[in-house]
RNA sequence: GGGGGCGUAGCUCAGCUGGUUAGAGCGCCGGCCUGUCACGCCGGAGGUCGCGGGUUCGAGUCCCGUCGCUCCCGCCA
């Protein structure tokens, strides 16, 4: 925990129950906090008294401690308690080196039980073993009177501290945007908020603070930053919640460099502050393609190797069915050699189930043995094809080499994700290392097979690096970058378009015609016709760096109520049925909704 | 939307192929204890086996449905 705060003394205390130290011995100190532990020897009563700042233990004795002795029979943990006590030096035999405060102990004189506590539902601190999370987040007040929950909470405030500290110095102004907004149907799903003046119509919840920033830019504040929440109502993950906290930035007159440059050391200076890794600049850059080719990822864990191999050329003149279509295709093999392993049938299985998970039509085993494979793929493949394919994959004799064949968005995503499983699992990954590096040079956009169309890669108010051609989409580059520290996105921006000629023509290339451009996004339209500066920005995903730097499992751990997978708040009940009052006022089940232009 | 795991005392869990009165540790309650610090010792209370239905002489255990927690895939511009 960070430093003790300065107290003034009142009819509670006059001190923290961290600050009774040595120094203090034959003073008179008060303290207040919850009873963690009762130790009643019967004749000598033991209480470990706590508070934000740590635990000291307070001993109560029937020919000293007057009345309260009789008190401290009662005292039940969680009870919330005032002592007064001499602090005194503990004999060396009862030091406690366990605790901060554990060569004293305070002689208690006096004591007022301030508010009782009912019986916990679990036990707050010292005993083995985890609670589970429903019953945490049921009762998260007392969850979060836990030492790790108390650190990880203080550590979100620091590291937004130190984000505010450092960007206010640089000259950015935090600026608030709306919490109700438009819907803007691209995207993630927005949560709607009904209106009761405007029958049928809806707010919606801002999935980020995205326009109104640059709106801000067209406004001439030039440096913006806010601590923003943002809301998508879609499946939660470890690391998701529908409700998260956004760093948003955006800056004036800037090009790619001058965006990397300011948070290379703004996130320098949050590492720093919180006594994270160093960060070394400048940081590491990866385009997206050498990404993709090495990793099969745009968020690459630079941690450790398993590279990806590309494994067409080995394979051109092939007569194995399953390589041979899919090369006819237009798709790829691409394979990753996994080391000298061990492994029974029954994982390889398991890989092969997984690959599959994950979209591959199969996975290909091999094991290195002579010049050739032990797999049920050798017979399929001639021996000189068995033999490039080693010296591609550098295998030697034993290694796990893993192969698949598929459209080349499948073989990325299934091996680079089964890369990241065999890392795990073969303990690959040195977690003292830390590998922060910059992903740029990314595609503007992407085909989206399924739906047949051109989907945008970050959004579609991202600049394209150069001239923007309608007729190759596919060609453009984006003036994009993301910053990933091993292997989790921390956050990503780019140049935005400051011309409305470029946005309506990358709306229209994304099949956003001009009808339903105007009706969503007319306002940045317009405002981009007012003079609109070049710039350019980011976002930061703050709940994942907190989560990262205190170690924390999931990202629900440095939230201090977060809402469950499905979206229930346990405490609070969320979301539940209201009134028909309430519904009727909002207009809701009574009018259709009107339709814009109808 | 799909797949996996889980749901038994306040908490964490055990309960084999269906078979007597469902167990353990911690917590809780009572008693003893003046140096403990996850105090100790003795005694005790505490159960809708998530919920509903079914199979069976008999269900915590098997089947179907449902609710919840969780991890993953899809999704997350």
């Amino acid at each position: 925990m960070s430093e003790t705060p300065a107290l003034r003394a009142n009819a509670y205390r006059d001190a923290w129950c961290g600050q009774v130290l040595p120094e203090r011995v034959d003073t008179e100190v008060r303290v207040a906090g919850w009873v963690n532990r009762r130790r009643d020897h019967g004749g000598l009563i033991f209480i470990d008294l706590r508070d934000r700042t740590g635990i000291v233990q307070l001993v109560f004795n029937p020919d000293s401690s007057g009345e309260s002795f009789e008190l401290a029979h009662k005292l039940r943990a969680e009870d919330v308690l005032s002592a007064t006590g001499k602090v005194v030096r503990r004999s060396e035999d009862t030091v406690n080196p366990d605790l901060a405060t554990g060569e004293v102990e305070l002689q208690v004189t006096g004591a007022d039980l301030l508010a009782g506590s009912e019986t916990p539902p679990f036990q707050v601190e010292g005993f083995s073993g985890e609670v589970g999370e429903d019953a945490r987040l049921r009762y998260r007040y007392i969850d979060l009177r836990r030492g790790a929950m108390q650190e990880a909470l203080a550590l979100r405030h620091r590291v937004v501290a130190a984000m505010r500290e450092f960007l206010g110095g640089d000259g950015f102004l935090e600026i608030e945007t709306p919490v109700l907004t438009r819907s803007t149907p691209e995207g993630a799903r927005d949560f709607l908020v009904p209106s009761r003046q405007q029958a049928g119509s809806f707010y919606a919840l801002p999935q980020s603070p995205q326009l109104f920033k640059q709106l801000l830019m067209v406004s001439g504040f030039e440096r913006y930053y806010q601590v923003a929440r943002c809301f998508r109502d879609e499946a939660t993950r470890a690391d998701r919640q529908a409700e998260f906290t956004q760093l948003d930035v955006e800056m004036s007159f800037v090009d790619v460099e001058d965006v990397i440059a300011v948070n290379e050391r703004l996130l320098a200076h949050v590492f720093e502050a919180v006594g994270g890794p160093q960060v070394e600049l400048p940081m590491q850059r990866m385009g997206y393609d050498e990404a993709m080719d090495r990793f099969g990822t745009d968020r690459p864990d630079l941690r450790f190797g398993l590279e990806l191999v590309d494994l067409g050329d080995a394979l051109r003149e092939t007569e194995f069915k399953v390589f041979r279509s899919v090369l006819d295709g237009g798709g790829s093999i691409r394979g990753l050699n996994a080391g000298r392993r061990e492994m029974p049938r029954s994982e390889l299985d398991g890989l092969i189930s997984r690959a599959q998970e994950l979209g591959a039509k199969g996975l290909v085993w091999a094991f290195r043995e002579g010049d050739g494979w032990r797999s049920p793929t050798a017979k399929f493949l001639s021996e000189a094809e068995l033999a490039d394919l080693n010296a591609r994959l550098g295998a030697e004799e034993g290694d796990l080499l893993l192969l698949v064949a598929d459209e080349r968005p499948v073989t990325d995503a299934v091996l680079g994700q089964l890369r990241l499983d065999l890392g795990e699992r073969f303990d690959l990954i040195d977690e003292n290392e830390n590998r922060l590096v910059w992903i740029v040079d990314w595609p503007l956009m992407e085909w989206n097979a399924a739906e047949k169309r051109w989907d945008a890669l970050h959004h579609p108010f991202t600049a394209p690096a150069g001239a923007f051609d309608p007729d190759d989409p596919g060609a453009a580059r984006a003036q994009a970058y993301d910053v990933v520290w091993n292997g989790q996105e921390l956050g990503g921006g780019s140049i935005r378009i400051h011309d409305a000629a470029t946005q309506e023509a990358v709306f229209a290339a994304l099949g956003i015609d001009k009808e339903t451009a105007e009706a969503r996004f007319g306002f940045l339209l317009e405002a981009l016709r007012y003079g609109a500066p070049p710039h350019g920005g980011i976002a930061y995903g703050v709940d994942r760096i907190v989560q990262r730097l205190s170690g924390a499992e999931t990202i629900r751990d440095v939230i201090a109520f977060p809402k469950t997978a499905s979206g229930f708040d346990l405490l609070t009940g969320a979301p539940a049925p209201v009134d028909e009052l309430q519904l009727r006022e909002l207009n809701i089940g009574i009018h259709k909704p009107k339709l814009p232009g109808h």
